[in-house]
DNA sequence: ATCCTTACCGCGAATAGTAGCAATAGCGTG
DNA sequence: CACGCTATTGCTACTATTCGCGGTAAGGAT
């Protein structure tokens, strides 16, 4: 959950990876884009910067990958099976609504997914990973649509 | 939510949508199959089947998203990002608890998601599509590990 | 049985993301 | 600071899935 640039290094360095000047650079873009970012408009990022040198693709999506198993950044596939990203300590723990219909999202904090977590810790000994959870549904426009249709 | 060939028969053209040799194939592939499948897996049933012309994988990709869309099958993202899809009909309304170490899938029923959908359609009015919902964490077996390893 | 509309098919190209591998470079140690 | 181990990079090939397009064939209506 470090958010600054020296707990994220000493966090990087203490699970055994290596704290490479791409991973820096893509910190940086992280630091420098707002709310939630693919790896693609990551990747855009660290290009647009010309003191970096070019970076593979693939280079952003493991670390990315690695970033997110530390649980500095969240991870949750939007809408069109994007994997999207932000800073896992951003504002307030909260989940995601995403409209099957119109491709929109929401971001809440929903109290009730506390008792599921629970319920499934009780009944199934399984850890529910509550963080930037997604959940899929109708928006409320799209269910005005659909019953207007019918 | 029919699960016999006329019924689903009638499904399809009710929607505007056809009846295609291909479709009739795929839905015979699915019902030779337990449980749930993959595109590809569904694909290769149904060339396994020596009586079936040659067919192009995107149809069935496309066939599986129309059925799912019908509500025919159901649909969910599975661990390596897979779409795997089941009949609608099948057995009780049951969800996923998907973990993010191993992989493994189980299915339960969470009673607790009531009270979620309640809680989505007041505050956000949002309807959570509570059908075949998957759910990521850890498994009892790799939480153990993690705590071992700690 | 014939026609007409248009949903659907096959194909080939494009996309997000992953995997394998040899070369490179962090970083703990002496 | 030089050394060695190995995590990480860049590249390329590959997988799962989608999309556009011109041709085909359901199926409702004469
Ligand atoms: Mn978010
Ligand atoms: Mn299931
Ligand atoms: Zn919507
Ligand atoms: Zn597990």
């Amino acid at each position: 959950m470090p958010h600054d640039e020296a707990n994220i290094a000493q966090a990087i360095r203490a699970s055994g990876r290596r704290l490479t000047i791409q991973r820096t650079q893509i910190l940086e873009a992280l630091h420098r884009l707002p709310g939630h970012s693919t790896a693609e408009q990551i990747y855009a990022a660290v290009c647009e910067d010309s003191r970096n040198a070019e970076m593979a693709v693939s280079t952003v999506y493991r670390a990315l990958d690695a970033l997110a198993a530390m649980g500095i950044l969240t991870a949750f596939a939007d809408n069109g099976g994007v994997t999207t990203y932000e800073w896992a300590a951003a504002g307030a723990p909260h989940h995601h609504l995403l409209c099957e219909c119109c491709g929109d999202t929401a971001e809440v904090a929903l109290a009730s997914l506390g008792a599921l977590a629970a319920e499934a810790a009780r009944d199934h000994r399984f850890a529910v990973d509550l963080r930037h959870m997604a959940i899929r549904g109708l928006c409320a426009r799209c269910q005005r649509e659909r019953t207007a249709r019918a």
